[in-house]
DNA sequence: ATGGTCGGCAACCGA
């Protein structure tokens, strides 16, 4: 059985649900992870979902920040929500995929949405830094992020961090850019590589060349500059390495009407 | 070198 699954910052899921049902029907995949919603619990356009074929949620959202949320066709057999840092932040939640879906050996996918950490550099003098590094800290000892030999998961999303060299527009200039610092490239890789992710993107496009999947909005013309990032991202475990298909990301939706400055990725794979 | 733009929500915070 093949499935197909994307990850999104919307920057907004109420507002840009035009946006995401246009997605949803040319791309068809059968889970959603969105980032950024902005959006309580209460007030997520679940209705929306389920006509467009997306009957099953699971939320972590709240008002005005952050707030991540996994849409489904498929049924979820279980879902989680955990915290970072002791902060009430909604920036995961996990579902997992198994017999509800009929499928013979479960699949769990966590959805992060890691801190931005602002402007400077320096954990010392900017807290919101300190919170992001402390942040991948602890998602490199989380158990989530610690799959069991055989164990068939997955991580996706907003991860705030473009570890490689191509990744970004231009390296030498992007250092000392939150984003692109060693420290946090050192990180992420290390929570990465604790866990023995692969990154699913890299397996299909080389480090060598260039890939993208956020434009700052603050560009005069982004397509023209093409000064982009590759903050989002999509794991796998090793148990799931040689099942992947192909990878997609959606860069005309930058370009689209009041866009999100982030694009839609897309993994096809066997399970 | 600097400032540039969004969204939420009603003055700035977060990105």
């Amino acid at each position: 059985m093949q499935i197909k699954l994307s990850t999104w910052n919307i920057n907004s899921v109420r507002l840009r649900i035009d946006l995401v049902a246009k997605f949803l029907k040319s791309v068809r995949p059968d889970v959603l992870c969105l980032q950024e919603t902005k959006c309580p619990d209460d007030a997520f356009p679940a209705k929306r979902f389920k006509r467009l074929g997306y009957e099953h949620v699971a939320l972590n959202g709240q008002k005005g920040y952050h707030g991540v949320a996994v849409v489904s066709r498929l049924p979820l057999d279980a879902q989680a929500v955990k915290s970072y840092c002791g902060k009430i932040d909604c920036r995961h939640v996990g579902v997992t995929l198994g017999e509800k879906a009929k499928l013979r050996d479960p699949v769990t996918i966590h959805n992060y949405y890691v801190p931005a950490g602002g402007d400077e550099p320096d954990p010392a003098i900017n807290p919101k830094f300190e919170h992001k590094l402390a942040f991948l800290d602890e998602m490199k000892a989380c158990a989530n992020l610690l799959p069991k030999r055989d164990e068939r998961s997955i991580v996706v999303g907003d991860l705030n961090v473009a570890p490689l060299e191509h990744d970004v527009w231009s390296h030498k200039q992007m250092l000392r850019i939150v984003s692109h610092t060693p420290i946090e490239c050192e990180k992420l890789t290390a929570a990465q590589q604790a866990g023995g992710w692969i990154d699913v993107a890299r397996t299909f496009v080389p480090p060598s060349e260039k890939l993208y999947t956020w434009w700052s909005y603050r560009a005069q013309d982004w397509f023209t500059a093409d000064r982009g990032r590759r903050l989002d991202h999509i794991w796998v475990s090793q148990a799931l390495g040689d099942r992947l298909s192909s990878i997609k990301v959606t860069k005309d939706a930058r370009g689209w009407e009041r866009p999100s400055d982030h694009v839609p990725v897309t993994v096809t794979l066997e399970v």
